[in-house]
This record gives structure tokens, sequence and C-alpha cells, in this order.
RNA sequence: GGCCUGGUAGUUCAGUUGGUUAGAAUGCCAGCCUGUCACGCUGGAGGUCGACGGUUCGAGCCCGUUCCAGGUCGCCA
């Protein structure tokens, strides 16, 4: 006991260069294979794993520790750096051995209940709930170093293009728009409350009209919302504002940025300016607002293609506003059957549609769901809208607008993950731009800021606030990535009287903005210089470029769907007193 | 809150039409083994089949309820 061996070297970076010098190395034992009279240890640390070799020419004593060795053991080791006889071409060090000379044990371990191997298929609940051994695993550290530097980079990046970074504060004042807020009490204050920041958005406008001019930010957001593989209740965004900008002063920044990264950790060079579609082009030719455009199978309207035709779920929908669109898959016929058909139209469902219209175009005709309905000539003028050929397959819906983009948007992507062509060397970097400033609540019908309610509409609409609001577009524009939204941003009001005029049309009366706002409406009054900004969603972005499944993969500690840390057992009940000293009570 | 998938050894899984003592791999323990690297060989320990209830002579398997996990829709300005 407390014998500490100093390390000279990291296991994973020795090699043939090494040999002949004496070394010492600290690590876990990630595995012993005793031949007898002689005992590999693979010792591992955060760089790899190196084979360690005790033969019986050194004391029995250190044989004897050495035999004793279990998984995961932590111990320390000296010796010299041999080329190996007999080579291991699968591992980094394996043109090389350390001969050992000494052996410390610092500790002993039990056996882990989960392995330390890269391909392990625990389940998530026991890596999370041990995640400290599953941080062990040569992938995890490599994500978390990946991740660093992802983070060093931008902070170089941005601190060139002169950007200070600035912390802004976690415990602020609930603004219930949007998502949930997680709540704080105040114990000065009995029965008031912090929220933790859903984002720095106003502080950063702050500091903007305090003349920050370029603000950047690796910071925590907090929303108490539902999990996914890409959402979690905590995350970290890499947050931005700029004064004296407008949209293309952004975009420009931001290109900068992402060639860099692109560049310099992934060897991959992409092209600038990137580029740009309207979010009505997306919805329009992909189904969605972050296309994902390494495939095509785009969207085709068929409105008046099939206006006054005799299938009622098609005039129904457009007697009722909606929309008839379809997608067609080159040579689809033959790749999806009829079960395979039934499978996406049930999982359609989940998103509104009632069901699919699909049409085989043959070498002679048609083979479809609708035969019934169309004759021969309807469905010659269908499939010419897609340029179908024979073996196409053609899948239809029809109904409200939202719900037919909604649909197609998710079969797009299903099939052509179903055809294998999502390929995860292809980066599809894309801005969406121009979306439309508010969205109608579904159930309330009220109208709602689609981005938030401090954007920017776009100036010469602004007349239409009052006549036409939902057809108002804003100076909004996300950065999309294989389909993923890496990150939002938008041009911000910063005339007082825009504001309010926005809040107005957003239904707010003056006195719930004030009481909601009223810091930010009171700051603009004292001088707001026009401004704009942009956030990434970190996890997401080292998520991606790693290629990974979920953000779980790339966050120490993250959460389980239930919002649990299953490391610290939290949330948990807290003291009597604790509550009583805030003035709170749980039955 | 809805839908889908799953829950069997420490771990990953198999388990036929409901039928004797629930299996495999791996891990673990012991012994043997000097060039292994998924070391090998021999032996051993290890199970509330998520929980509760029901049907049955008999339930891991069928039925009901429920809990848990993952994915997803809603939700996430």
């Amino acid at each position: 006991m407390g014998t500490l061996f100093k390390r000279t070297h990291m296991c994973g970076t020795l090699n043939i260069s090494n040999v002949g010098q004496d070394v010492v190395l600290n690590g876990w034992v990630a595995k012993r294979r005793n031949l007898g009279g002689l005992i590999f240890v693979d010792l591992r640390d955060k760089t790899g794993i190196v084979q360690v070799t005790f033969d019986d020419k050194i004391p029995k004593e250190l044989f004897d520790k050495a035999d004793s060795l279990r998984s995961e053991y932590v111990v320390g080791v000296k010796g010299k750096v041999l080329e190996r006889s007999a080579k291991n071409e699968n591992i980094a060090t394996g043109e090389v051995e350390v001969f050992a000379t000494d052996l410390v044990i610092y500790s002993e371990a039990e056996t882990p209940p989960i392995y330390i191997k890269d391909d392990d298929n625990v389940d998530d609940n026991l890596r999370l709930k041990y995640r400290y051994l599953d941080l062990r695993k040569n992938k995890m550290q490599k994500n978390l170093t990946f991740r660093h530097q992802v983070t060093k980079l931008a902070r170089d990046y941005f601190d060139s293009c002169g950007f200070t970074e600035v912390e802004t504060p976690m415990l602020i004042k609930s603004t219930p728009e949007g998502a949930r807020d997680y709540i704080v009490p105040s114990r000065v204050y009995p029965g008031s409350f912090y929220a933790l920041p859903q984002s720095p958005q106003l502080f950063k406008q702050l500091l903007m009209v305090g003349g920050t001019d370029r603000y950047m930010q690796i910071v925590k957001c907090f929303r108490d919302e539902d999990l996914r593989a890409d959402r979690q209740p905590e995350f970290t965004q890499i947050d931005l504002e700029m004064s004296f900008v407008d949209m293309d002063d952004v975009i420009e920044i931001q290109e900068g940025f992402l060639k860099k990264l692109f560049s310099e950790l992934m060897g991959v060079e992409i092209k600038t300016p990137l580029p740009r579609i309207t979010w009505d082009e997306a919805m329009e030719r992909y189904g969605s607002d972050k296309p994902d455009t390494r495939f095509g199978f785009e969207l085709k309207k068929l409105n008046d293609t099939v206006a006054g035709c005799e299938f009622k779920v098609f005039t129904d929908a457009l007697a009722g506003g909606g929309d008839v669109r379809g997608i067609c898959i080159d040579g689809g016929s033959e790749k999806f059957s009829r079960k395979d058909i039934d499978k996406l139209t049930e999982q359609s469902k989940s998103y509104g549609a009632k069901g699919l219209v699909w049409i085989r175009k043959t070498e002679d005709g048609y083979n479809s769901s609708v035969n019934k309905f169309f004759d021969q000539k309807q469905l010659d003028r269908i499939a010419s809208v897609f340029d179908a050929k024979p073996g196409d397959l053609i899948l239809i819906c029809s109904d409200k607008p939202k719900v037919v983009f909604d649909t197609l948007g998710f079969l797009r992507r299903e099939i052509a993950r179903r055809l294998g062509l999502l390929d995860d060397k292809q980066y599809n970097l894309l801005w969406v731009v121009d979306f439309p400033m508010f969205e109608q609540d579904e159930e309330t019908g009220e109208l709602k800021a689609m981005h938030h309610p401090f954007t920017c509409p776009k100036l010469d609409q602004v007349p239409l606030l009052d006549t036409d609001p939902l057809s108002v577009k804003a100076d909004a524009y996300d950065i999309v990535l294989n389909g993923v939204e890496l990150g939002g941003g938008s041009i911000r009001i910063h005339d007082k009287e825009l504001q309010a005029k926005m809040f107005e049309v957003l239904g707010l009366t003056k006195e719930e903005c004030d009481e909601k706002f009223g810091f930010l409406i009171e700051a603009f009054k004292y001088g707001a210089p026009p401004h704009g900004g942009l956030a990434y969603g970190l996890d997401r972005l080292v998520m991606l470029l790693l290629g990974e499944q979920s953000i779980r993969e790339v966050i120490a500690f993250p959460k389980n769907q239930n919002a649990q840390c299953l490391v610290s057992e939290a949330p948990a009940p807290v003291d009597k007193a604790q509550l009583d000293e805030l003035g709170l009570e749980v039955e």
C-alpha cells in the first residue's frame, strides 16, 4: 500500500521505436492469460492496450502476484519493452510487449457486472448504472476525447473570429412557453422558484444590448420533456450570437466553422457555400424541414392530377383543403412485397395517415390498390408525374398537408434505410431557410411562434402580421446534416415596437409580456443593435460525426428514458427538513 | 398518454404442441499447461424464468393484470 509507480508511458502508445526502453505503466487488467510458466496480462488505459509478460525467471513472489491478478485490478508495472516473437496485427501495440520486472497492485476488483469490450451488447440500464465501468471501454474514451476536440475547435475557431465566451446564469426566471422548465425552489423567497434555462436565449440577447458584439458559450440547457435516442433532459449547446449582422453574415461564419470541423476532425473537405433550401421547398420536395438529401424519392403533388377522380378518399381530402402527394421508388415493385407495404402502411398510421395507396407499374399496365377507381389513362397520368418506369412502386398519401408531409417524409427515410441507401460516410449539409414565423396549434387553433417570439419576420412581410400571419416567413435558419437538425438560429427582433407587435399577434397581453419578458423589452429601450445567432446541439453533432445511434454514447453520464441518473439514483426524495426550509410539502 | 419490441444463469441468448431435474456460449472458481492474444484441456459453482393472479393433473410456454427497459408518436417555442 502506498507505493506509486511513476508512469513514463501510456499503454496504447508503445510501439517498435520503444524497444529496449525501461518503462513504467499504470492501468487496468483487461485480460490475463496464464500458460503455466508464462503469464500474459493485457494492460489498459485510455490510450489502449499493451501486453505485459511475466515469466518464471522473475522472483517467484512476483510471479505469484501476477498469477493473482484478475480482470479490472488496477496495477503498476515496471518492465522493458521488447519486440515480440509472435506479433499481433490486431492491436496497435501488437509488435511489442513489456517484460515485467516489478508489479504493484493498487486496487483489487470484483468481477465486473458488464464486459469492458467495445462490441458488447449489454442492457442499457446496466451500462448506465455502472457507467464508470462502461467508460473504461476504448470506444467510450475515444468518444469523450473526440467531443473534447470538437469543443476545443469550436472555442478556437470562434475566438479567432472575435467571439468572447461568456457564462450566462443557470438559475433564471421560468418562462413556460415552449418546453417544460425544470424548476428550483428558492429558500429566501418561499413559494418562489428559479428555472433552469432551456437555452440562454434572452441572456445572449442582453449581451448584445450590453455591447459584447460576438458571444459564444458551450452551455448546458434543460428541458423537462420526454426523452429520445437523440434527446436528453440536459444537453449541451454551442451557443452563438452576433451584433450588426444579417442572415448571410451568420451563415458565412458558421460555414467557416463547419468547414474547419470537417476538415480537421473528419478529414472531409466540404464545399462552401453550402446549399440553401427554403422551408417551403424542403416540405414540398422532402416532406420534412430537415431533409436527408443523400437519396431521392422526392415528393410529387398530385392534387391536379387526381382532381375529379372517382376515388372518394382523394376527393374528400382535396375538398377538405388537404393534399394528395406521393413518392416513387425506383425498382420498388420487386423490393417491396405486399406484406412490406402493409407494414409501411401500419407504421404510417402513427403519423396520422389513415392509409396508403400503392401503384406498381408493370410492363403492360398497372397493379394497384385502387384499380377499381382508376382507369389505365388516369394511372398513366399519375405515373408520368413521377416519370415511373416498369418495376417502379408509387406510394400515395392523401390527408391534411401536415399528415401527408409527415407520412411521406417518414416513408422516404424508412425506405432508404431498408434499401441501404444511408451512406454514413457521406455528409450532406444544407441550410433550411425562410421558416414560417408562426404555426397553428392543432388543438386550440392559436398561433404560436415556430422558432421563438424573438425571431425577426421578413421585414417586407410585416404588414401581413395583421392580415395573414400564417403566411409570414421569418429570418430563421436551420443547419441540417443527413436529415438531422444540427442547429438553428435566426435574426432577432431588435426593435421594441416590432417586438410588441409580435407578442400582440401571439395573443400575449401587455401584462403577460411584462411579467415574462419585461426585462428584454425594457433593455430594448436603451439601444439594441441588430443581432442574430445560432445554436448547435453539441451532443447530436458529436453523435453524427462519430456515427453513433444515440447521444448517450457521447455523454459521460446520461439519463435513461425515464430521465433518471442510474449512477447517482437521481431524482430522489429529500429530507423533510430540507423541504421545510423551502416551505414545501410533499404528500 | 398511445403504439411497437423485449424481460430466462454475472452477461448475451436458445427454449419445439403445456410434460421428468430449464440449456448454450461467455464470464467466474479450482487444477494442469512457457508464446498466448476469443489461449488450450479437465472439473465445478451459478436460476424467485420481471411480479401477481388465473386456466390445467401439470405453466418459462396459454389467459388477465401489473412493473421495468428500449424504440417511436404526441410533446420538445
